[in-house]
DNA sequence: TGAGTTTCTCAAAGCGCTTTGGATAACACA
DNA sequence: TGTGTTATCCAAAGCGCTTTGAGAAACTCA
């Protein structure tokens, strides 16, 4: 049914009833109540492609979700986030559009959905340093925000981060705190944004505690279960292994784990580790004590401010970009404890930050 | 740029533009070359909002990511499923739409989708027994396809699935052949259609092998890590703890094995593990010798198959529904082994299958 | 009762494309 | 030169809605 139709079927005129599915003030509410109900009743919704066109907007917020070439790997935070910022669109009567691309075109799909005007907006996800979609959309004028935040790029924009920096500095001086000198780093593809500075915080915390930052514990790559089981065995494997990890994910600290295990090395006991916890829904670190001592922030939390900032700056609040920058809360878990060298130390432990790990068995 | 501009400077008329642009055979190959290199090098292209109401194709296929309602979880296969679901869906020049729903509103969102004309098709995600989305769907005119199937649900429509019923009972038979009399199955929520035939296909072994089913060792329930270490830690603390553990995905696999290292169990030495594979391509279990023995199936897969169905579909193709059923096959890791009381055999080992696991250390 | 206000109707334009049908131009072939 | 074919053009309708402006009807208040 459409439009038309249904106006005659109700006795009223098409423009009447547009006004007042629409909200518009010259028609009184007892004809809006009689013109919402009705179209329930009858089952009218209006049709999108033509209000579309007729307005000009597409209610639509973009997303693209690009393969990594290497792996053909899906962002594992994706779908928590998505589902985040699913929900804000929902109540605000968006629509989201989702473009599946290999890597390389990814540039050219922004390009596609700004000139097709199939959306009003979109959200860049894993922005990488001096990230090129930055400038390319500020140039096509699509309204956007950034998951994250891209170093060395020039002007401002929308932005939703977590203080990668600081939750990673935190986190190496809990570790220093507990007396681990040697602590390696798992950490995220070398050139994206957020392990830029996740490695900044680490070498902060490590400058001040006046240690020298071997090479031989720093990894970047993708962060995949095998990553973490690598990067691990590799670093245990070496002639000065490190008496603590810090894992920029959970699921190469399944790797991590995994690692351990095979080689009997007890976690929290002989090598602490440290995770870095998106609180993915399916894949949560948690229990009484939780699995893991981790630098927490929800990605889906993220998702959700990501689309209040996009819609707002759609809807034509003028002014200044905005930005939120959350804090990571560090949770104290099962991974962590006191380093090997310093546990003779542990009857004078009087802070929970050096309680050794419970035993389940 | 819009047609009418476009087509004025290249001195052409706008049904010529359409034409060629569309690929109608009256406009012959030179000028069919000329107009889309001329759009390439004007940055020309056609407004969608437009082309959708005039051809009454939304060129786009709806999909709906339902939260649980219990713990607000997103399915952990989705994203790989779109991946390939997307893939197809470009090369075919559609769209994809993503609705971000409560469990509660899955089914009115379909019918919104359905009257406000913005997707051509959708496909089921996760169908229970019985689902009514089938039946629904069917009303509403939408053109679908299931992942999965839905039992005792009348009437014929797409679908592509795995053969769970299949795959289960050929994991347990594995089992069974090592020796194993006891075995756990931890698998799927409660009423979801590949839950319903893994524990078919659990059963159907078990009864052929003569070996009565203890509703101790059967678990359902949302796939986290923590569901997998609950009820593993559950099984293996009772007075009969099993010998070997079906587990229906990779990530409540991730959950047993903790359990199983808390308790200081050997995996593939004192319990064997199988699990259910769906590929995902953050958590690909890999190596040598993977980690765990498995039934494995390409959700990405998937994904392509049910976009090609469903793009047929929508092209018109009349006739049957379309069915696919993927077998999944059993690759051999590091996680089984005979069973305990089998162990005198190993020497007369002879097959493959009866290989011990190998260790890391 | 008349002026002002509120509510609704009517007619029409416009969004930018697709699609149809008939007219025209260009070309080939006899 | 005429006929038939092919390539292009033009005008116009239509997709179903939004939005505007002008006017009629109903109501309110002095």
């Amino acid at each position: 049914m459409n439009l038309k139709e249904f106006s005659h079927r109700i006795g009223l005129s098409p423009t009447t009833v547009s006004r007042a599915l629409n909200g518009y003030p010259e028609v009184s509410e007892r004809t809006r109540r009689k013109v919402l109900e009705s179209a329930e009743r009858l089952g009218y919704t209006p049709n999108s492609r033509a209000a579309r066109l007729a307005t000009g907007r597409a209610m639509t917020i973009g997303h693209i979700l690009p393969l990594s070439k290497e792996h053909e790997m899906v962002n594992p935070i994706f779908s928590d986030f998505i589902a985040g910022a699913g929900e804000q669109y929902s109540k605000s009567g968006y629509d989201l559009a989702l473009s599946v691309v290999r890597d390389e075109d990814e540039e050219e799909a922004y390009r596609d959905l700004a000139t097709r005007g199939v959306v009003d907006g979109v959200v860049i996800h894993g922005p990488k340093v001096e990230d090129p979609r930055i400038r390319l959309l500020g140039e096509l004028g699509l309204p956007f925000v950034v998951h994250g935040r891209s170093s060395r790029v020039p002007g401002e924009y929308n932005w939703v981060d977590v203080n990668n920096r600081r939750a990673f500095s935190r986190a190496t001086e809990f570790l220093l705190d507990l007396g681990h000198r040697r602590i390696g780093l798992i950490n995220g593809l070398d050139g994206m944004d957020f392990a830029t500075r996740r490695l900044n915080g680490y070498g902060d915390a490590l400058a001040a505690g006046g240690i020298a930052r071997d090479p031989a514990l720093v990894f970047s790559g993708e962060m995949t279960e095998n990553y973490g089981f690598a990067t691990t065995m590799q670093m245990l494997d070496s002639r000065e292994p490190p008496t603590a990890i810090l894992i920029s994910s959970i699921i190469p600290a399944m790797g991590a784990r995994r690692a351990l295990h095979d080689l009997g090395i007890g976690i929290g006991d002989e090598v602490s580790v440290v995770i870095h916890d998106d609180d993915l829904s399916y894949f949560r670190n948690e229990g009484d004590v939780p699995i893991f001592t981790a630098t927490r922030s929800s990605v889906r939390e993220a998702g959700r401010l990501c689309a209040d900032i996009l819609l707002d700056t759609i809807r034509g609040a003028q002014g200044e970009h905005r930005h939120v920058l959350l804090e990571a809360d560090l949770t104290l878990g099962q991974s962590t404890g006191p380093a090997p060298a310093m546990r003779h130390l542990l009857d004078r432990d009087r802070t929970g930050a050096l309680r050794r790990p419970q035993t389940l068995t």
